[in-house]
DNA sequence: TCTTACACCTT
DNA sequence: CAAGGTGTAAG
């Protein structure tokens, strides 16, 4: 139940991943097309935690193409893609029977902070969902989106006009009229877990993402580097260092969807925070911090911490491989690098050749078929 | 499987 | 400086 597609094609890849789409003479980006790419061909997985996990990456758009007179709600909502319950098998997913929950009547949904704003607002800045969280606590008041863990999901973009310039509140629905849009970009799909599966979307994590920044290796930051686990057997270390098969992307539905008329948004609670209009707009350049300096006692505590689980010490190489991009300095960074590459392209054209590109093939019919349809119909 | 305390980090 | 976002280890 779980197929393996290869990423590498990257003309199949531009055609299924798109950074832009366009509808009805809006278009969104994707304005971080690239890291969820990264993410996407690993196998996307996202934490939700009791208290609410932020996404990383976030879904993050630049609009154009709007009435720039007119108000507008940005919401998101993360629907199920598959009607499944996953496990983590042998370093895969795959499907373990039909989900317990069904889907409700109702659409859970996210109101940008700045809802509502403009057009022309809207498209003077990004529009990030960074504040969004990830619950899998049922009870949740906070205004989290609550998901069920290993089950699969995709967030949507919903572009609503709105006639006043109130908020959006719990009290008052925003619903989906006629002119109302949905943008939904594949690559954004993912897992929910509880705790991290596949160990290169953590390393994915730890790369990218700011807040990780503690656990890095590269540069200053040698947390783990100074303890030396014991030689694994080569051939032992290449079947770990396979990575995981990323699961087809199979949409129901079109990449962009022309929503039913009066389509009920149920929307969480309000976000205590100050709305504000996005005048100012901080394109947000990464900024490179110092080094941090380590203390000796976090050295010693982590040390001391190690335990002697094999797993860990699979684990170590696979970050000393992972953590170094380029530079060719250590014998196992070309080890783990190359397998990677010749592993993917074996699942490809060897193992799930006809199977991969038939469903994608028809992936992209489908697609193609909805957005012509509907181009016509408008 | 999931939860929690924790060190380390960003903001 | 304080608040709060990270993955980890251990339960």
């Amino acid at each position: 139940s779980t197929v393996g597609v290869s990423p590498q094609t990257s003309l199949l890849h531009g055609a299924y991943f798109p950074a832009v789409l366009t509808f009805k003479g809006v278009s969104v980006t994707l304005e971080n097309n690239t890291i969820w790419k990264q993410f996407c061909q690993c196998g996307t997985e996202m934490i939700l935690t009791k208290q609410g996990r932020r996404m990383f990456p976030y879904c993050r758009y630049r609009l154009a193409g709007l009435d720039p007179n007119r108000m507008y709600s940005l919401v998101l909502s993360i629907v199920p893609s598959s009607p499944f319950r996953y496990r983590w098998n042998m370093s895969r997913w795959e499907a373990n029977g039909p989900t317990e929950h069904q889907s409700q009547g109702l659409i859970r949904a996210f109101p940008h902070h700045y809802s509502p704003c403009l057009g022309s607002d809207w498209m003077s800045c990004l529009v990030s969902f960074y504040k969004l969280k990830l619950t899998n606590c049922f009870q949740d008041q906070e205004g989290h989106m609550i998901l069920h863990s290993m089950h699969r999901y995709i967030p949507r973009l919903h572009i609503i006009p709105v006639l006043d310039g109130a908020a959006p509140t719990a009290d008052k629905p925003v619903v989906m009229g006629p002119e109302s849009i949905t943008f939904t970009f594949p690559q954004t799909e993912f897992m929910a877990v509880t705790t991290y599966q596949n160990f290169r979307i953590t390393q994915l994590k730890i790369n990218h993402n700011p807040f990780a920044k503690g656990f890095r290796e590269d540069g200053n930051n040698s947390r783990l580097q100074r303890i030396h686990p014991p030689a694994v057997s080569s051939e032992t270390q290449t079947n770990l260092l396979k990575p995981a098969e990323p699961i087809v992307l199979l949409q129901n539905q079109p990449a962009v969807e022309p929503k039913k008329d009066d389509t009920a948004i149920v929307l969480l609670k309000a976000n205590s925070g100050v709305r504000r209009p996005p005048k100012a707009r901080p394109n947000k350049s990464s900024s490179s911090t110092g080094t941090p300096v380590r203390s000796i006692g976090f050295r010693k505590r982590r040390r001391r911490k190690i335990r002697s689980r094999w797993t860990m010490y699979y684990a170590r190489a696979w970050r000393r491989a992972a953590a170094a991009p380029k530079p060719a300095h250590s014998p196992s960074l070309t080890l783990a690098m190359q397998p990677e590459l010749d592993e993917i392209e074996g699942l490809l054209f060897v193992s799930f050749t006809s199977k991969v590109k038939l469903l994608i093939g028809a992936c992209l019919e489908r697609v193609e078929m909805a957005v012509s349809a509907t181009m016509r119909k408008y």
